[in-house]
DNA sequence: CGCTATCTGTAGCGGGTGCTACAATTGAGT
DNA sequence: ACTCAATTGTAGCACCCGCTACAGATAGCG
């Protein structure tokens, strides 16, 4: 036995998030967990603390990977109607990944399993502002920058499309026609205007 | 010991449906449920068969009351304009009311536990789909009855009202500013031409 | 009244949960 | 080389889960 941490923190952390994106939080039993991991109990809890603890490290690491992906191809583009656009194709080519076993787990994180333990509620509440407040930002950004006309409203707005989003992470994993899930985007984004 | 049922089965039916609804499936336990139906082991076994089944019984509850309900404020009215409000309205106002203890027990239904049951994701989708296409018919009504232009795309708008609505009842559990989302639903609204 | 069918409470089963105590083993520091 | 702190696997804890076997009580029926 060992007198020095055998394995790969990163690694380990990024298993236990696919396995949590993918079954949701009391739905992933810590036996599972250390199978991915590829750690023990003696291990875990001398590293981790508690699955709490580890769940939110792998929210943390969720949003520094995929949010922060999804988000940058919506901020990247000169023109917010095509940010927006690149934004959800982004998400939906990650239906098509194998390495993104579903498809938001922040939105996962608003059930009840996970918002019954305040410190968890309280994470993701957190995240998904921080979240809905890029896409405030951007809309705001590019009325400033004239794009878009003065009397329009980014902060409805980008409410509308974070809840619609939120709408579309669960639909999506019972529907899972791509196409006519795009009609629904570009509808939905012709509508508010953009 | 009785020799015939003592218990109400549909007062049983309604206590468990407003605790399904509340805490989700596998968020509530078997003994929870007997406390609030106020019932033994004994005869809930011999009465309902599992936990699952008591679930899809539930879920025929809720639809038969709740969602029939804001359905009817949906079709009710002789605009669609106005049928549309009049379902948000209705499910807003249901926010304020103690005997809705959540937004919507479908949408609760869209979680990786209740996904996660064979048996159970079939009837949630086949319920899901029933209320979409309660919104498909309100629509397309409208359009021959020529209130809404020839161009307009009813099944894709009726989804992308039904999207909207599983994120709003997401939303809605963390967010609980009414004006807020009033002004959502009107830009919506406003935005597909309704 | 007696018999039988039925419902109900109890007690408990097998298994899963998150978590902990602890000994065994190892590496780093001196 | 020796000590000491640190990590690790194991074994098991207390609790909870959905569910079942079964005996006891009771109502309906002859």
């Amino acid at each position: 036995m060992p007198a020095t941490v055998e394995f790969d923190y990163e690694r380990a952390v990024d298993r236990a998030t696919q396995l949590f994106w993918k079954k949701g939080y009391s739905n992933t039993s810590l036996r599972e967990l250390l199978k991915v991991m590829g750690i023990g109990e003696g291990s875990f809890y001398n590293s981790f603390g508690s699955k709490k603890d580890l769940y939110l490290e792998c929210l943390g690491h969720y949003n520094d990977t995929v949010s922060r992906r999804r988000l940058n191809a919506l901020v990247s583009p000169a023109s917010v109607k095509e940010g927006v656009r690149a934004f959800f194709k982004c998400v939906l080519d990650d239906l098509d990944n194998p390495k993104t076993p579903q498809v938001c787990m922040l939105a996962n994180g608003l059930s009840s399993d996970v918002l019954a333990e305040r410190e968890l509620a309280r994470s993701i509440v957190s995240d998904i502002r921080w979240f809905a407040g890029t896409f405030v930002r951007r809309l705001e950004e590019a009325k400033k920058a004239g794009e878009l006309p003065l009397e329009f409203n980014a902060a409805v707005a980008a409410h509308v499309l974070v809840t619609f989003l939120q709408g579309l992470f669960r639909v999506i994993r019972v529907l899972q026609d791509r196409a006519q899930v795009e009609q629904q985007i570009e509808a939905l984004l012709r509508g508010l205007g953009l």
